[in-house]
DNA sequence: ACGGACTGCGCAAACGATTGCATTCAATTA
DNA sequence: TAATTGAATGCAATCGTTTGCGCAGTCCGT
């Protein structure tokens, strides 16, 4: 700017207003102002422009943390919140919190330092303190959860509903004639956890089934599930399904009951939860709860710009649910 | 900082100076204000620091552009970005360009106005032209390839060994008794299909089988597998293995030779190319090439910010190979 | 007692933009 | 003719830091 206000022998403010537009400097210098930039190809500077506007106006940035990467459904929903965000002017910090608080509070310092415009985050699963996060609202800065949520804040939050999604599932393999259905849930002190299982419990009573807490057990990988699936079917009165937390746990019953000469879905049936890459690979392909990754990302970004140009308000907490549904291929029988 | 110094009594040049340790400020008053920061929080703006600092050092932010995200190997690599980047104090902007041109062109001004430290990118496939890139070598900000690279331009980059991970793929392939071996590849403007397609054909001549054309066909996703493999399968003198440029595609081929009734891996062998999700669901589990998308990305970064810190000269391209490594599953037979 | 060296600190100019207010000059009005 | 108005532009402060330079004051040696 300096340049072209020497250049054109008018002063720096001038030539500012002449790039903004302003009606204030005369036609032709403002055009010949913009002109000269254009050849020159000049553009502003974003950190100057930033710093002396960083009173009113938030960045565009916004910061993203996940807890790892190479994962479908983070794969996924952070690729909903970059569509969604650089659709709308906004760009993405991104950083992987690897299920560990210790980096998911450096990262927030970090970001809160670069001048994020906002935050969306999935709690690492070792997490139990909060104050990192509150520390981020108290200096103004939106934050908004996805996945797994801190039931502890009232904030913003886009979950999946796990809970019907979970409930339509079990209610399927009960339609389908299953009878005794075992569980591999995750550890309870995750929400999602407690919503699936309370799906799997209320699909049970709905249509007069018992719960049997020998066939609820925690497994949400595929190394456990090799593991402790022969015992489930070395029981006397065998589990004749599985709903399990994720595709990949599903996969890992699915290998063993093959393994073991049982017929699948005929024998046994099997429903996982996430839909991802995996689950049309296995053969018989994988009914799964479709977790619409993309579009809890989508959700995600839309509350968090909403809260950053204020069109949300920041003391009601935005609370959006994605609705899931039921993929059916192979593992379970048809209708 | 205005506040610390009218709080303390001094200027604010004095607190700039005892903030950053220097030793032309007394001790005491030096702890002084450091305490005095520390106990009401203080933290400098980095936006601040960044235009006062904007002539000499760069920002310690890494833009980083990938074709897609929701991909196994894309995401390894990014994975591989974040390590590497965040141990060594840098961020990441991350944007896709949905394999589209026009958006790469844009993701690279939006990064070059956001003044990022460097770029590391992989082309979107329809990228035939560089200016962009040229564009930003000449603003000064350093660039490095992966996967996809620009061979117009003489620029870093780290690509995986296509030609030796395929070379040593077929080679097994024909050690364990196959000869008649189909290549499935992608279009041969990018290097990785040609680079692959030459690990092929020099492996075919190493052991004296002759290439036969009909057996290489352009096809690298699933859908297009399902639909020629069938016909290939009815030729009179059919492949009894498949090389597929990657694991999607080598899925594909498994699950029509399997409904076709054919044994894997006495009847056809499979290989793929990547080692991802899908490599150990699918059943047999798949023989293939291990890519190593995180190494890729961890030496792209160290690449990019050894160009930052000129520890890397710009004049020089530095130019890594990532060793793959095969990992013989169930779809080959055992040497 | 005076020059030099050293210590500790402040002034003010940068970094690259924006913007309220003052200024200039010409045209219009009374 | 003098005053008023309006348009077009410039001045200078500001955003939050850093840093070259200069200015006091102290201490020492001669």
């Amino acid at each position: 700017m300096k340049d072209i206000a020497r250049e054109l022998g008018v002063s720096v403010a001038t030539v500012s207003r002449a790039l903004s537009d302003s009606p204030s400097i005369s036609r032709e210098r403002r055009q010949a102002i913009q002109q000269f930039a254009r050849e020159h190809n000049y553009f502003p500077n974003v950190i100057a422009e930033q710093l002396r506007h960083s009173r009113r106006n938030p960045s565009r940035a916004i910061g993203v943390i996940v807890p790892e990467l190479v994962h479908y459904y983070f794969s996924s929903i952070l690729d909903g919140i970059e569509s969604e965000a650089s659709s709308r002017g906004y760009h993405l910090i991104v950083a992987k919190s690897n299920e560990s608080y210790e980096r998911e509070v450096q990262i927030c310092e970090a970001m809160l330092k670069n001048k994020v415009c906002g935050i969306i985050v999935s709690q690492a699963k070792d997490t139990e303190r909060y104050d990192h996060f509150e520390h981020l609202t108290t200096a103004g800065v939106p934050l908004v959860f996805y996945d797994r949520i801190c039931p502890a804040l009232n904030a913003s939050r886009v979950v999946v509903d796990d809970y019907m999604g979970t409930m339509n599932a079990v209610s399927h393999l009960i339609e389908t004639g299953c009878k005794r259905i075992a569980f591999y849930g995750a550890s309870m002190n995750m929400m999602i956890a407690k919503n699936r299982f309370n799906g799997y419990r209320d699909a049970l009573y709905k249509y007069g089934l018992t719960l049997d807490e020998d066939l609820v057990r925690i497994c949400d990988n595929r190394a456990d599930a090799e593991r402790i699936t022969p015992a489930m079917m070395h029981m006397e009165n065998r589990p004749d399904a599985f709903f399990a937390v994720n595709d990949e746990t599903a996969i890992g019953i699915l290998s063993v009951v093959k393994r073991m000469g049982y017929t699948v879905p005929d024998d046994v049936s099997i429903c996982g939860f996430t839909n991802g890459f995996r689950a049309t690979v296995c053969d018989p392909m994988l009914t799964t709860v479709e977790q619409r990754g993309t579009q809890v990302g989508k959700e995600a970004a839309d509350i968090l710009i909403g809260l950053v140009e204020g069109t949300l308000s920041p003391d009601h907490a935005e609370k959006r649910i994605v609705k899931t549904r039921l993929v059916i291929r192979g593992t379970t029988r048809h209708p």
